[in-house]
DNA sequence: CCTTGACATAGAGCATACTCTATAGTGTAT
DNA sequence: ATACACTATAGAGTATGCTCTATGTCAAGG
């Protein structure tokens, strides 16, 4: 039931380097090993490494994630921290999404400039049609 | 009416090393110099560093700003390559904007279940109300 | 028995994107 | 004249996040 690095790092699709690197940093604290020292990952191991894929995936830095997991530590006296950091992380979403729709519109104004030639491109593209704000 | 280094630097937020760095790197082509060599900007030049400064918070790599240009020079040429290379960067947007929605979904999930006490912070985060696939 | 393969640790190496330092030239103000 | 503010180039240094290498242990299969 438990998995071994190389299994949880195909279903991961992520390298067994990183996967020892996340816990040298801090990341995945409590992981169990096996009789002669191997790493074993639990589902819930899985879950929370697929959860620093994702944030990972939108650049959240290393060092916030231990951060949090720091504050998780000893939770009754860090309720605080915590708020102020799911907030900051609330707000870096917000900003992350915001300069990319801008910079999606910003592009295709560009485009719609100095490059009539490739225009044609734009009217196919789904993400344009969801988040321009024009 | 040309701006020199500093001044962009002012104006752009953007610090005069990345300056000469993005030209050192090709980011910044047919940029005037006056009698002693020092650099002059035009507004046009300046629309196109806010544009590289857009696209490098998104996480464009300087590759791919250097590739675009170059098929800019041959335009007649690289018609192809250049809708190509739009449609790659329509679909990387397409990505990080969905990919950072999922992780906003996840994370806030995940919060409900193992933080329960920091959960009342979420039911004030804009992004969330926008954002949320739920 | 010995090779193969998966595991371990420790640490070196690499890619990217700056950022900083050293050295030097030039124009203006005191 | 001399200090300062700004410019320049070249190249070293830094931060981050892996990725790779060296070296070694252990268990199972031929």
């Amino acid at each position: 039931m438990s998995k071994t690095i190389k299994q949880v790092s195909e279903t991961l699709g992520i390298s067994v380097h990183a996967l020892r690197y996340y816990e040298k940093e801090g990341l995945i604290p409590f992981l169990d090993r096996d009789l002669h020292g191997n790493r074993r990952y639990s589902e819930n191991d899985e879950e929370w490494i697929r959860m620093i894929i994702c944030l990972r995936e939108i650049d959240m830095p290393i060092a916030k994630l231990r951060e949090y997991l720091g504050y998780l530590k000893s939770p009754e006296e860090t309720t605080e921290q915590r708020r102020a950091l799911i907030n900051d992380y609330m707000n870096f979403i917000d900003r992350k999404i915001n300069t990319t729709i801008e910079c999606l519109n910003l592009t295709a104004k560009k485009i719609e400039q100095y490059d009539p030639e490739v225009v044609d491109i734009l009217t196919e593209c789904n993400v344009l049609k969801r988040f321009s704000m024009q």
